[in-house]
DNA sequence: CAAATACCCGACCAGTTCGCTCGGCTATAT
DNA sequence: ATATAGCCGAGCGAACTGGTCGGGTATTTG
C-alpha cells in the first residue's frame, strides 16, 4: 500500500462528492473549483474511481458523478488503492520466491505492515469523515466562496434563470 | 506521512541491524549482501538515519553502523520519516492559510489521517519486528546463505585467521 | 609508515511517477 | 442544433526512485 499525494487528492475529491451527495450528480468542474484540483487531473482520478466501481457517471448537461454506494460503505483504503494502480511487484511479486527460491525479510515485513495499515484505513469510511465538525465547517465556507455553486435551491434558481 | 518503497528499504536495513546487534558494528556491505540492496543506496539512506540520530557509525576497518538506541525505543514511523525528507509543503504548508486565508478540506483531512497512521506506526518498534518468528526464520536463512558472514564465533575465527 | 577497510559526500543518471495541459471525442439535455 | 460534461489519449516539466561513479577521510592493522 502506497500513501502519496495522489491518494490524498482522490480522498479529498470523494469527500467533496459525499458532502454534496444530496444535490444529485456533481460535475468535476465544481469539484475542481471547490478543492482547487486541476480538472484534467480529476478526470484521470475519476476514470480510475469509476473503473473500481466507487462512483458512477451521468453524462450530458446537468451530469456529473455520484457515489456508487453509500458513503458509509466506501472506505479510505479503497479510494487510495483505486487510484494508485498497484504496480506493486515489490521486487518479490506476490508470495512466491524472490531472490532465488527464498522469501526475503522485506516480504514478510512489508506485506504484514501494509496489511495492518490497510486494515486501519479500511476502518475509516467517507461517512466517518463527513461527520466531523471541522470538515463540515470547511465545506460550508467553500460553498459560500464559490458563487458558481450553491445550495440546491440556488442551483434550481440558476437553472430556472437560464430558461 | 508518505509510504513508499524507500521507507521499506530503510525499515528492512534497520531490522537487519537490530537482528545482528550483538555482533557489534555492522557494515553496509554486509547489509547490502544479505538484503540485496545497493551499497550506494544504503549509504544514502544511512546518511539520513544517522542525521536523525537513529544510528551511529564507527569508521575504519571492523567499523559499521549500530543502533543509537535500543530496538524497543525505535519505531517504524521514525525510520520512515527519517528517510522521506518531509518536503511535505502539502500545498498548504503547515497549519497556516492555503488558497487565500482559508484552510482547505485536504488540510484538515490529511493531517488528521496522517497523524493517525503516524500514531499507528509509532506503536510498532524494531524490537516488535525482531520478535516475530517468521522474521527470525528468514534471518537465519540469510545468515547461512552468505558465506562472507556468519555467527559471532565464525567472525572471531576469521579475524583470528587474518592476524 | 603504508595499506586496507569502511564511513562519508557530491555529482550524475535512466526510469518512473506526479500533476497538469491540450485537443478532440461522445452521450445527453434543452 | 447547441451546450454541457463525461471520456480518452498524447505529451510534458518537475520531482522522486534507485542506482553508479569517483572521490574523499577516519581508523585499524601489518
Amino acid at each position: 500500500m502506497r500513501l502519496t499525494t495522489k491518494g490524498r487528492y482522490a480522498v479529498t475529491a470523494m469527500l467533496d462528492l459525499a458532502l454534496h451527495a444530496e444535490r444529485g450528480p456533481i460535475s468535476l468542474a465544481d469539484i475542481s473549483k471547490r478543492q482547487d484540483i486541476s480538472l484534467s487531473y480529476l478526470e484521470q482520478l475519476f476514470s480510475r474511481l469509476r473503473q473500481s466501481g466507487l462512483v458512477c457517471s451521468v453524462r450530458g448537461p446537468g451530469g456529473g458523478y455520484r457515489l456508487a454506494r453509500s458513503g458509509a460503505d466506501i472506505c479510505v483504503a479503497e479510494i487510495i488503492d483505486a487510484v494508485n494502480e498497484s504496480v506493486d511487484a515489490t521486487s518479490c511479486g506476490g508470495n512466491s520466491d524472490c531472490s532465488g527460491g527464498e522469501q526475503c525479510l522485506t516480504h514478510y515485513l512489508w506485506t504484514d505492515l501494509s496489511r495492518q495499515i490497510h486494515g486501519f484505513l479500511n476502518g475509516i469510511s467517507l461517512a466517518d469523515l463527513v461527520e466531523r465538525s471541522e470538515v463540515q465547517e470547511v465545506a460550508r465556507r467553500q460553498d459560500c466562496r464559490n458563487g458558481a455553486d450553491g445550495t440546491i435551491e440556488q442551483k434550481v434558481a440558476i437553472i430556472g434563470g437560464l430558461q
